[in-house]
DNA sequence: ATATATACCTCGTGATATGATGTATTCCGT
DNA sequence: ACGGAATACATCATATCACGAGGTATATAT
C-alpha cells in the first residue's frame, strides 16, 4: 500500500485497538496484523506521538517478572475516533471525484 | 482534514484533475479547489514529484506573452490512478475495522 | 544449549506538505 | 493614468512522520 495513505490510518487504528480493552505493544502489532502490519519501531512512535497528545494514557504493570506497558484510551481519544468518522466523509467525496474523472 | 489524511490523496487528486484535459498549475488549484484546497507552493512540489516519477510531462506553451506550463498524464500516470482504486479497496477495510472496534 | 517468542526502547534517514517569499505580466475599476 | 487584484511561475526552510537497524532482557520450546 501506498506509504503516504498509511498515514492517514496508522495513528487511529492503534487508538481503534485499544479502544475495547488496555492492550500493550507487542499485543497490539498482532491484532492489527491482520488490518495493517505496522514494525516495532512504527508502533513506539505512534504509541509516544498519541501519549503526547493524551489520547491514551500509559500504566506500567508487573507480569511475569517483567514490565508490561498497558495502553488506555481517553476521551480525547475517543474523540479523535469521532473526526476520523466524520474526515472520512470528505475522504469519500474525494475518492467520488477522481473515480469520476476517470470515469469521463 | 487531518494533514496526514491530506497526503495520501493529494498526488492522486492532481493527476486527477490532469486526466481528461491538459491542465496547468494555476487552473488545476481552481480546479480541484471544490474537491480539496492546495496551495501554490504545496502544488509545485507534488507536480515536480509527478513529473519525476514520469507520472505526467510538461509542455511549455506561450500564452498571451507570458509562459504556461501544461502538464500531461502519461500512462503511468494513470495506472497510477487505477493503483489507487485498489488502494481504497485495502482503506475500506481498514475503515471496516475502526468503526467496527467503535461499535463495540 | 540454542533458537524463537515476548517485550521494551532509541537513533538516523528520507520523504513530505506548507508558509513565506520572490518575480513578472495582464486585467479592471476609478 | 494609476493601483490593486488576478494570473502564473518558482524556491527555501521548517516541522512532521514512518521505518529500518540496532540494542536489552526474559521466558518458552526444541
Amino acid at each position: 500500500m501506498d506509504a503516504q495513505l498509511r498515514r492517514g490510518v496508522l495513528d487511529v487504528c492503534v487508538l481503534a485497538a485499544i479502544k475495547n480493552e488496555n492492550s500493550y505493544g507487542y499485543k497490539i502489532i498482532k491484532d492489527l496484523k491482520p488490518i495493517i502490519e505496522l514494525s516495532e519501531s512504527t508502533l513506539y512512535t505512534i504509541l509516544k506521538r498519541l501519549e503526547d497528545g493524551k489520547m491514551l494514557v500509559v500504566k506500567s504493570v508487573e507480569f511475569e517478572g517483567r514490565l508490561r506497558k498497558y495502553y488506555h484510551i481517553t476521551p480525547l481519544g475517543l474523540q479523535r475516533l469521532e473526526d476520523f468518522k466524520n474526515e472520512w466523509k470528505e475522504m469519500m467525496s474525494i475518492y467520488a471525484f477522481i473515480v469520476e474523472a476517470d470515469l469521463k
